[in-house]
DNA sequence: ATTACTATTCTACGAGTAT
DNA sequence: TATACTCGTAGAATAGTAA
């Protein structure tokens, strides 16, 4: 999606195209948004070809809608600006950059004690291995030592032939904007204060994709 | 505003980048909004130049947060998406276009007896005259003789020495996204189901300015 | 590593105009 | 009147590279 063509969309959105059929000349529009007419007709062609607005040319001008995709791309937009603004205290932002670990988050995600509750309290089975992330930022840190001071989700221990195996606690997240997973804190753990793994329902590489020393952004709920 | 640099801005606000300094190298950002590393430099940059965010250079990038006035803009955008999408029974949209007219709605603006009750009701003292705005859409004939059958707010008749005024209705009014006035419906007219009045605390013709023939968009408001 | 300058490419704008 | 085509050009984007 280009921001032209966002800024176009929302000018007819505050028309109230999204409620009626707008008659809507190319000159006009073009005053609008602040280009020619030929840039204001070549404007709401593209719309058209994207599918977001439906157009009917009458010796007038034409009728204006905006149809179905249309409005999905403008909630979208909407209840992004919704959550960053009014979930202050539900939402926490934090950027990692991947790199390439020991696994102890795969270990634990794969025992069926632990797989069980993340299918039950997160709404998905995790892919059985984890997504490493570095913190770089102090903002970043301070983030994630933010999470340690709050409940989440807790993932209970279990005990079997073998061992005890602890409680793990975690937070679900938006991963890159795209996919839902969850941040896993784990109490115990080889990393230091500045590692975060995700887990998610795909491999997190392949899906995305990504590669050591890429940038990833997580959106947690906090709940 | 440029619709790019909002996408630009709206890709840091994603990030979070309105409640705590965000590390962003130019490179990954460009990777996030789909241009090359020297161009998301120089939208950071024009971000920064225009005001809207903050930064400071580090070995490792740059650490960016959205200030007051690129929030406020943000904020701006989400008003205007709120009140479309969550008021679709409190506002309607109309379009109409300029043209010089009898001017019955200014005789009536006139009359201390009405100027009162603009003033107490509507929070305006109406400039002396009323800008005529002619429809030209089915979708915007309907739209007006869908605010006869609402009550809106009604300015009450009266009686002096020389003969009897009738009571008239009126509702709030955005007019191109920029004045608040009001549109008035007087019960008898001389023009028919395809003209609106519309009053203002200013002259609508200077303070936009328009001239006969310019377009017009109105968002009326229902209560 | 970064950011961001300069040079070059190329996209996108608007003038002119056909329909 | 409309819309929207072609086309010359300006400005934006990237490549290359310096700092």
């Amino acid at each position: 999606m280009d921001g032209d063509l966002w800024f176009a969309l929302l000018q007819i959105f505050k028309m109230g195209g999204h409620t009626r059929q707008i008659l809507l000349g190319t000159t006009d529009f073009g005053k609008m948004i602040g280009v020619s007419q030929q840039t204001a007709s070549r404007r709401l062609l593209e719309l058209a070809e994207k599918g977001l607005i439906s157009r009917e040319l009458t010796p007038e001008g034409q009728l204006i809608f905006i149809n179905e995709k249309g409005l999905e791309l403008i909630k979208e937009v909407y209840n992004t600006l919704k959550m960053g603004l009014e979930g202050v205290d539900k939402v926490k932002f934090l950027n990692g950059y991947v790199f390439s670990g020991f696994g102890e988050g795969a270990y634990y995600v794969t025992k069926s004690g632990y797989r069980e509750q993340f299918a039950e309290k997160l709404g998905f089975v995790p892919f059985p291995g984890t997504l490493n992330l570095k913190l770089r930022s102090a903002a970043d840190l301070k983030a994630r030592s933010d999470l340690e001071g709050l409940p989440g989700i807790t993932i209970k221990g279990f005990v079997n032939s073998e061992r005890t195996y602890g409680d793990v606690k975690c937070f679900p997240a938006k991963i890159n904007d795209k996919v839902d997973g969850a941040v896993l804190m784990i109490r115990r753990t080889h990393y230091g204060k500045d590692v975060l793994e995700i887990i998610a329902p795909e491999n997190l590489r392949k899906a995305l994709p990504l590669k050591d020393g890429d940038m990833v952004q997580l959106k947690v709920h906090l709940e």
